[in-house]
DNA sequence: TTGAAATTGAAAATCATTTTCAATTATACT
DNA sequence: AGTATAATTGAAAATGATTTTCAATTTCAA
């Protein structure tokens, strides 16, 4: 964990932003979980010990460690945003439980290399791409 | 679009909602066209020709579309929902441009059963899924 | 034709996110 | 350490898409 917040650090050091209690507290609650908090629930951790930190500046850090390749924004189509680590985890694709709201990560390599073919095919550069796919977890069962 | 139009009245009769005019002119507005359209857009196409009908009631008539099976919702990201055509349209993905904003679709069988491999090699029953490659499409070049 | 139930549109409400702005704070430079 | 200055903060207001409310209107089965 040391690791990013030097990283975090160094980053607002290169865009001249300044290093301060609050951003270190986002940065630190949000390195804590391996869970993808929205905003929301990120700024209700770090309220509870931090009562000084006000919501909008929850908001402007979760930017912040985007912009520091710490963490990727993910929607899983409710509108909204929520963070998830970037940094030493590969790109992977979610399963997401319409029933219970349950995430599984999963990595293919080879659906990786078929979307690589596919935008070369229609002279397309890719720079990032999410897949998800939406069903019923092995708790959940079989819809309806 | 007579057929489109029939299973959309079927739909309606089937769970007892009435086919109404205004109903009609947002449906035959979203059939017209293949591109993806969001509330909006749709709203000032049909408002064009019948100032009488509502931004509320198209809103509620792209939700009626969805369920009658002959739209799908898509969100590229930007907290926009948009309606594609479902019906007679088999599963694809997209390319999104990320400067022109243009829209490529693409389909890849070899990706839609790797896709059920994954899913099943993790006791989850798949529904649906989306697959979006956000990059720079061939006019707009590489990135910067 | 009629009446119950559904529909409509305008306006208000909602909800996540962003912006505004005056007061506070970090940091580079004395 | 002191200070100037540019960045930061948080509360409140603004935004923008979507949803809800509600009284008036319309559909359609009987």
């Amino acid at each position: 964990m040391q690791k990013e917040i030097e990283l975090f650090k160094e980053h607002l050091k290169k865009i001249n932003l300044k290093i301060t209690s609050q951003r270190l507290k986002v940065l630190e609650a949000f390195l804590k979980t391996e869970k993808h908090l929205s905003c929301e629930e990120l700024y209700l951790i770090v309220h509870r010990n931090a009562p000084e930190v006000g919501y909008t500046t929850v908001y402007r850090t979760l930017k912040l460690i985007q912009k520091s390749g710490l963490g990727r924004e993910v929607d899983f189509g409710d509108r909204v945003s929520r963070l998830e680590h970037e940094y030493g985890h590969r790109h992977h694709d979610h399963l997401v439980c319409l029933r219970c709201g349950r995430l599984i990560e999963v990595y293919e390599p080879e659906i990786e290399s078929l979307q690589e073919k596919l935008a070369k095919a229609k002279n397309f550069t890719p720079v990032r791409h999410k897949m998800e796919i939406f069903g019923y977890c092995r708790k959940c069962g079989e819809p309806k």
